[in-house]
RNA sequence: GCGAUUAUGGCGGAAUUGGUAGACGCGCUAGUUUCAGGUACUAGUUGGGGCAACUCAGUGGAAGUUCGAGUCUUCUUAAUCGCACCA
């Protein structure tokens, strides 16, 4: 920290010592600065009850082998400026990062190398490290934390303990994804067109039984707590459509002498259901005997091998009607055909469905290609052409007839209930929380299975449970984990009767250490308890936390699922993790399209850092666009920001200890406000573009008063800190700009005196005026009216009106 | 299919949220510096017409509200993202 000042008393003096040959030489500043903040650790940050914090957070990344994406920096630069503002005016800042450790490419690497996952997973970690130190993020590297790390997944594992405890977690029969060739069970990315991504088999499913969190039941407290958040309303409202509560009833209707039960929303409809339809997977289906059995088994065998999705987007219907039984409708005591087809999905409601062509696309659709009755019931639309799925007067529909859809929904429910038949029902779209993955790199469960006991919780003295070492990392014949081959390991006794037990197998998902990560932040080191309540308490919520729309309905709500029953527990100290939520936009490559390594134009931040430096690759990311917009990769506009920060470093030879003109305070106040204002509301792009113009303002002066230099390194040190640092200390602070205050810009001295107004007749423009601000209306309506341009087009005709926005504009109506 | 988002010059985008459309940057054109390339600097740059003053058109498309619409309303088209075992 020595040689920042070279000991003369004025800039004039010291100034003159100055080589103004000096070229911009990025590569060494960059490096002097980060050593200094590694060294002094500038960004460390403890609990300090004087001063009020701030939580800003960004998703942590999966460290690939691929290294650093131009697409993260994005987003880690926007909360990077905003935590170093933060700090310059005057909060406790804790931005922190870490890696989401455990994940598939490691282990699908694991499987054809032989490298255990623990050692490329380090490997690329210390990668990601150096990158994200050499782009001069001002994280608290102190905090680095890694779920893959068993002294993290030790309270992922105690978590688990505590789901299974309040009977959150549960298993139950679910079908994979297993390719008979491989036999390894497939995610639902490693399954391309309905075959193996690996040797192009079929796929096919298999049930297994797995580990559930029951997140369903805090779905009404989901989607209700979003209000007040500030949240994105795209977000709030994909949450909310994610979860899908849907209100509606339960109705039992008769079929082969069972009792079938569909979900409905419109009970009301249900006099015009012509035929009902169930999922080809329903139990009743596999009990039942059909005339054409055959026909429907082959039906059920082909739908196995379709994903959900593909099944909801099939615009062509498919079917087969189940012959030989038909299903009684309990209002009218009709008898109507069955189908099964595969729009229909196991996951939502019953499985089952009752069929109002008139009143529902999909059935009108499937009723049309099987040339079933359409009967309508409710008036306003044209059914020979389209289902009608608006409001109208019931028709056709007994004790609903001339009700609404509003009262024909209570009407016929309170029927079904007195009946006995049906049930008012809320339902949601939500699916509990599929939590077993058959993969060796995760967490394990910290369970074992036991005969005489059944599943039962290791206590919480073994944790954690450490991954057990495998020779290889496929599963076996049944497709169970790797973990299964660790026979020693499976092996156990139970913690209750000390009798003969077996570890689970099936290790967690991804989107465990990712639920509740945020916390360890607070508390990194602590092998008590996840976080230390004093931490808690001081640091939550996360005031900012920034991450990728994708992740919107799967971690965003899982980890705020997570926050709310540990809330509900007491070990965290409200009810909502996150104040405000943002969504970065993606990076897509030169031209527009997605930078993927098969079409070869993936940016690596390691080149643009070592041409162009780290200061413009961060100012280049802020300025590329919108911030919650995608935006494409321009190596040509990259060079504009270079060239803005060179005037940046050349601007200060021209600086000199002179008081600053009206002009030159106006121009200044200007950009602080500005600046200010749109790193609050994200709109960093043109928080650069304001610094641009003050930048342009400063270069057609011949002096450049300190003042103003000074404040321009201010501003800009969130964006570019190490040439903001270098020039703070040419000019001779001995302290970093980064612990220098914000500057506070003020609105009276911003201000111009004098105002061009534009004038219009009729909404046209025809010409401006200058007027001193806050002229009188008189006076400005004379004035406008004494233009030439104006005169020529008013010429004779009565003026009706005349329009006067103040300091803006004048309308002349005529 | 369901849900969400976006659309403005040759390009990325800006517009004080209903008030001068095109800030800022790239690119391009002309000029200066340079042996030359690059850099740097100066001027210009939405399209049509005009020497010019000026004028007409213009924010994916169609209609509407308003003194005034890129911004609000209705309809429409196209593109992008997510859809539960990638994280």
């Amino acid at each position: 920290m020595t040689a920042r000042y070279n000991g003369k008393s004025t800039f004039e003096e010291w100034q003159k010592e100055f080589n103004t040959e000096d070229r911009y030489n990025f590569k060494a500043i960059e490096k002097k600065w980060q050593d200094i903040w590694d060294e002094e650790k500038s960004y460390k940050v403890e609990i300090d009850h004087n001063k009020e914090k701030y939580y800003t957070l960004v998703e942590f990344p999966y460290p690939s082998a691929q290294g650093l994406h131009v697409g993260h920096p994005r987003s880690y630069t926007a909360l990077d400026v905003v935590s170093r503002k933060k700090r310059m005016q005057g909060f406790n800042v804790l931005y922190p990062m870490g890696f989401d450790a455990f994940g598939l490419p490691a282990e699908n690497y694991a499987i054809k190398t032989g490298v255990h996952p623990a050692v490329s997973t380090a490997s690329n970690i210390q990668n990601y490290i150096r990158q994200l130190k050499s782009i001069g993020f001002s994280f608290d590297w102190d905090r680095c934390i890694d779920t893959s790390d068993p002294k993290m997944y030790k309270w992922t594992q105690w978590m688990f303990l505590k789901l299974f405890e309040k009977g959150m977690a549960y298993k139950d029969k679910i079908a994979i994804n297993w390719c008979p060739q491989c036999k390894i069970s497939l995610a639902n990315e490693e399954v391309v067109n309905g075959g193996c991504e690996r040797c192009g088999t079929q796929v096919t499913k298999k049930t297994k039984e797995q580990w559930m969190i029951a997140i369903t039941k805090y779905a009404d407290k989901l989607i209700d707590d979003l209000e007040g958040l500030d949240f994105p309303d795209r977000v709030k409202s994909q949450q909310i459509n994610w979860i899908g509560r849907s209100e509606g009833a339960e109705l039992d209707f008769e079929f082969g002498g069972k009792k079938l039960t569909v979900f409905t929303t419109r009970p009301d409809t249900t006099f015009g259901a012509t035929f009902m339809v169930l999922a080809p997977e329903h139990p009743y289906v596999a009990e039942l005997k059909f005339e054409n059995d055959d026909e429907v088994r082959a039906y059920i065998k082909q739908a196995s091998f379709k994903s959900d999705l593909q099944r909801t987007m099939d615009e062509e219907k498919t079917g087969v009607e189940l012959k030989g039984v038909k299903a009684k409708n309990p209002y009218n005591g009709e008898m109507i055909p069955v189908f099964i087809s595969d729009y229909v999905l196991t996951g939502y409601g019953t499985g089952a469905i009752m069929a109002v062509p008139a009143h529902d696309s999909r059935d009108y659709a499937f009723a049309k290609k099987f040339n079933l009755p359409i009967i309508e019931v409710l008036k306003g639309g044209d059914i020979s052409k389209e289902a009608f799925e608006g409001d109208g007067p019931h028709i056709n529909s007994g004790f609903l007839d001339g009700l609404g859809k509003e009262d024909g929904i209570k009407k016929a429910i309170e029927f079904a209930e007195k009946n006995n038949f049906g049930t008012a029902k809320i339902n949601y779209k939500l699916r509990d929380w599929l939590f077993s993955r058959q993969r060796y790199w995760g967490e394990p469960i910290p369970m074992v299975h036991c005969d005489t006991c059944g599943w039962v919780a290791l206590p919480e003295s073994e944790l954690p449970l450490l991954l057990p070492e495998v020779n290889d990392y496929l599963p076996n014949e049944e497709g169970e984990s790797p973990l299964a081959k660790a026979t020693d390991w499976v092996n156990t006794t139970c913690p209750k009767c000390h009798g003969h037990a077996k570890r689970e197998t099936d290790t967690m998902p991804g989107w465990a250490g990712s639920s509740w990560y945020f916390l360890r932040y607070l508390d990194p080191d602590n092998d008590k308890e996840f976080a230390s309540q004093e931490a808690l308490k001081y640091w939550m919520n996360v005031d900012w936390y920034n991450g990728g729309m994708e992740h919107t309905t799967l971690h965003l709500l899982y980890s705020r699922f997570w926050y709310k029953f540990f809330h509900d527990l007491g070990y965290v100290p409200t009810k909502e993790p996150y104040n405000r939520r943002t969504s970065h936009g993606m990076i897509l490559g030169e031209g527009g399209e997605k930078m993927s390594k098969s079409r070869g134009n993936v940016v690596n931040p390691d080149d643009i850092v070592g041409t162009y430096g780290a200061d413009t690759f961060r100012l280049y990311e802020m300025f590329i666009g919108p911030y919650e917009q995608v935006a494409a990769w321009s190596e040509e506009s990259l060079n504009g920001v270079y060239r803005f920060v060179n005037k940046i470093y050349g601007l200060f030879n021209k600086v000199y200890n002179i008081e600053p003109s009206k002009d030159d305070l106006r121009a200044m106040h200007k950009c602080i406000i500005e600046v200010t204002e749109r790193i609050d509301s994200m709109r960093f792009n043109t928080a650069v573009s304001s610094m641009m113009t003050y930048v342009n303002y400063l270069s057609g002066l011949d002096k450049v008063s300190a003042v103003m230099y000074e404040t321009l390194l201010k501003l800009i040190s969130p964006f570019a800190p190490h040439v903001a640092e270098e020039m703070w200390a040419r000019l001779g602070h001995s302290t970093l700009v980064l612990k220098s205050d914000w500057p506070v810009g003020d609105p009276k001295l911003a201000q111009d005196d004098v105002v061009t107004m534009a004038v219009q007749v009729l909404g046209k423009l025809r010409g401006t005026i200058d007027m001193p601000k806050d002229a009188p209306q008189v006076d400005v309506e004379k004035a406008a009216l004494a233009l030439d341009s104006v005169q020529k087009h008013v010429g004779s005709a009565a003026i009706k009106k005349v329009i006067v926005v103040p300091n803006k504009i004048v309308n002349i109506v005529i």
